[in-house]
DNA sequence: GTTACCAGCTTGTCTGACAAGTTTCCAGCA
DNA sequence: TGCTGGAAACTTGTCAGACAAGCTGGTAAC
């Protein structure tokens, strides 16, 4: 299995080396050749095995983190870098939160996209009616009222009740883009949260509309739950 | 303006330190304090200003390059490395992809987010009616049509028909969601359309259905035009 | 059997070096 | 004066070596 790193690096025109060792070990994680869990040779012997110096190696393999392909090789540790499934979505988030901070989309661009995912997969989760995710949103729910004026509290559980109801139209494209999108709208959430002068106000409001959505998914009525959240989304986002 | 690397570095736990200056930079970059187009300063001086070595502003320099924040020293030249605008959107798209790569998320999932995506942005174009839009889809539509039984090509102009009818609906998040959709459906595409016994006759089709979205947008009827996409892409996509 | 310790390995970082290419600038020449 | 040639300086890309700090595994002592 570790025919992986022998082969012969191609050679590309006028990239770096450092872009090239990236690429292919990027490409065969990609391909599965390297699976979830694999863990990397060390530095030094990726070095010798390819053939390059370990500077060249270390800046490929911050390439690799950056692209949340492996997850790094904590600070000091025996152990080398590990391939991992999990990294690539925070770095997707991140990467979103840059294009929307740069100006590349619109805030409400995104906005208007969740809007357009969350009410697709609350039709469909109102059709499915999923028993597990129809209790996970409960107990968000329920930790939401927990929360009062909790505002941190608050917002996670009102980020679990939204995540649980999208798992539940069992779309995993909705639920992974849906997630993407949540990290970039994040923030903003948080700051209209912490804006608002009467914070335990606000949150008893929103969990009021939360149960209406939850509600209407309940008795199948995916059109009014997705009416209800447009006029919740709206709230917070302006429109 | 260069007093942006002299700052002493933050302290941060256990974070190693190519971390943290690439972070520093990220945070100038993304509050606009450094703009677009603007020069680094060389490596030797930004080591020498923030007080680390150049190994570690490199591997800082490959994390910000690997976020499409600075455009990379070309190879060999005198020139710094350019903070720029325009990286940052492909690589949240490559980011994207890499999740829908790893996530294993179905097809069927992923082209029911397409189609919901696709059906949205149609209704939007229909009232939008950007006339650039129409021409660009009137022209890949044209190009389709060119193209008889040579399927890459006419691959291609079908790519190019519906990202026109989608940029014009005006939504960023759109355009760029169906982008990391499409490169991911792709493939599966490609192999539909090989496997037809007669691919000119099936483009000759696409293209009458792609005429009567294009009429529909042009209507300004967007629900019809929604209407016909969907039945569009159940016939290649089953469904 | 348990514990303490030491050698070896890993990452993080710095320094120094060199190759190849580009830019700048100055001296020499028309 | 104006132009040209080339050298010096600077840049990135890459390598090699060194050291610190921390983890691991084996081993010797108790």
């Amino acid at each position: 299995m570790e025919d992986v790193f022998d082969r012969a690096l191609a050679e590309v025109g006028r990239e770096p080396l450092c872009m090239t060792v990236a690429s292919q070990i990027r490409a065969s994680i990609l391909s599965g050749a390297l699976s979830d869990g694999t863990a990397l040779p060390s530095e030094k012997e990726l070095s010798a095995r390819l053939g390059v110096g370990r500077s060249t190696v270390r800046e490929a393999l911050r390439i690799l983190q950056a692209q949340g392909l492996i997850s790094g090789g904590s600070s000091v540790s025996t152990k080398g870098p590990v391939v991992t499934r999990d990294g690539a979505l925070p770095i997707a988030a991140s990467a979103l939160e840059a294009v929307v901070a740069l100006g590349q989309v619109p805030l409400a661009d995104l906005v208007g996209l969740r809007t357009l995912i969350e009410s697709a997969a609350l039709r469909a989760a109102a059709e499915a009616r999923r028993e597990d995710a129809l209790e996970a949103a409960e107990a968000a729910l329920e930790e939401m009222r927990a929360a009062g004026a909790d505002v941190e509290r608050a917002h996670r559980a009102d980020v679990a009740f939204h995540a649980a109801l999208i798992d539940g139209a069992d779309n995993g494209a909705y639920s992974l883009v849906y997630r993407v999108l949540r990290e970039s709208i994040a923030a903003h959430l948080r700051d209209a949260l912490d804006a608002e002068p009467d914070p335990g106000g606000t949150v008893a409001r929103l969990v009021a509309e939360h149960e209406d959505i939850l509600e209407a998914v309940r008795a199948g009525d995916g059109h009014a739950a997705a009416a209800t959240l447009r006029g919740h989304l709206d709230g917070f986002y302006g429109s």
